[in-house]
DNA sequence: CACAAAAACAGAATTGACTCAATTTTAGAA
DNA sequence: TTCTAAAATTGAGTCAATTCTGTTTTTGTG
């Protein structure tokens, strides 16, 4: 039953990960070998693609827990948003993009994006896929809230703004992590400014 | 001067980029093996790296080909607008989305979009972050345009909304081509409805 | 406890992108 | 025309991800 070899298998998925994170750290994605993480986590390498598909769903693993952080964070946000728009979807980016980095370097955040376009359907590229979704439904969720509150028309296609919003943001992190010297002041700074024709425009 | 060595690499730059793309549309970006495109392409491995860095930068040039074109065929639409916000918006993303899969299949477009932000230094991860900037440039141009027609009102920040509608585009795209079933007039529909937020707010 | 089937593991072998040292070709000076 | 330095080509060799096949471990049954 749930015996031995379960707690095995659990035990193996946690030493691969924690050696990967600590590999990807210090030598980055590419610089992380298949046989070092092997060595490091005490298994052989055919062991290692045994519980993942190949490198790229090893950093996924390690993603994923970092951005399902980042949606609990979200959480607070949209459940006591602050009292205007624009500062609204200001702080639940700003959480967003303040989260982003404090695991996962720009290499690794570049790799993984990478991956997720290269091979859609890898466990990893459809887990890739969901968080986006969940992303995109907690911005629609905030301004659910929003609209409730009466800080948004009613009229607004919520589920359309979401996207909108969503989707500009995460192509300007990508250009953000694209670039190592670009900084995390000045990406939330073009965001408020391509936001505010928003705000604008969904006011009461 | 002009010369025999210029002709020659002129040449077989050529036959490495046909040869490549022929392989590519057959055998897929995976599937062409460099061998095979040397082969091919009549020359040896070493010529081809000697040519291109890596084997992502060959799939670059038939890429930025292919923007290039796409850029083209925009500057009519700026030029001479359809009459109305809208509808403007809408033909111009059209034109980008019904050429972009004249020549570069799903895959082909998955591979091209992983490398750029793998490999943001490389001679084409470089040239793909331009063609975007040229595309958001020429978005720009058309919101410029409709603002001195007197179609979108004078005080909108040009710059921000042209980011905007592609940084929204090219998100959709990129799921777009991440599912091998999305079909483009679904694509056309959805990113016509998010504009339609904006198409409200922009409007004299 | 003993045993057979199923599950998981190990690591040698394969594969394919990319490198590099040796060779060939071209340009242009004498 | 001959020769030399520079440029370009070549392909065998390297490196690392992934695959594959034989071995070991676990489970559940008698």
């Amino acid at each position: 039953m749930s015996g031995l070899r379960a707690r095995q298998k659990a035990d193996r998925h946690r030493r691969i990960i924690e050696a990967a994170a600590e590999l990807f750290r210090e030598a980055g994605y590419e610089g992380a070998k298949i046989e070092a993480i092997a060595a490091q986590a005490e298994v052989s390498i055919g062991t290692i693609y045994n519980y993942y598909e190949n490198k790229g769903d090893i950093l996924g693993a390690i993603v994923s827990l970092e951005v399902n952080e980042v949606l609990n964070a979200g959480r607070g946000v949209v459940a006591r948003p602050p009292a205007n728009v624009g500062d609204a979807l200001d702080t639940l980016i700003g959480i967003y993009i303040e989260h982003s980095l404090h695991y996962l370097s720009k290499e690794m955040w570049r790799q993984a994006m990478a991956i997720s376009t290269q091979l859609p359907d890898s466990p990893f590229g459809q887990a890739y896929t969901e968080l986006d979704h969940s992303l995109t439904e907690q911005i629609r969720a905030l301004i659910g809230r929003l609209q409730e509150i009466g800080l948004v028309r009613q009229d607004i296609d919520g589920a359309a703004l979401g996207e909108l919003i969503f989707n500009n943001m995460n192509m300007m992190f990508i250009e953000f992590v694209k670039r190592d010297e670009a900084r995390i002041p000045e990406l939330r700074a073009a965001i408020r400014r391509q936001n505010r024709i928003l705000v604008a425009a969904i006011g009461v």
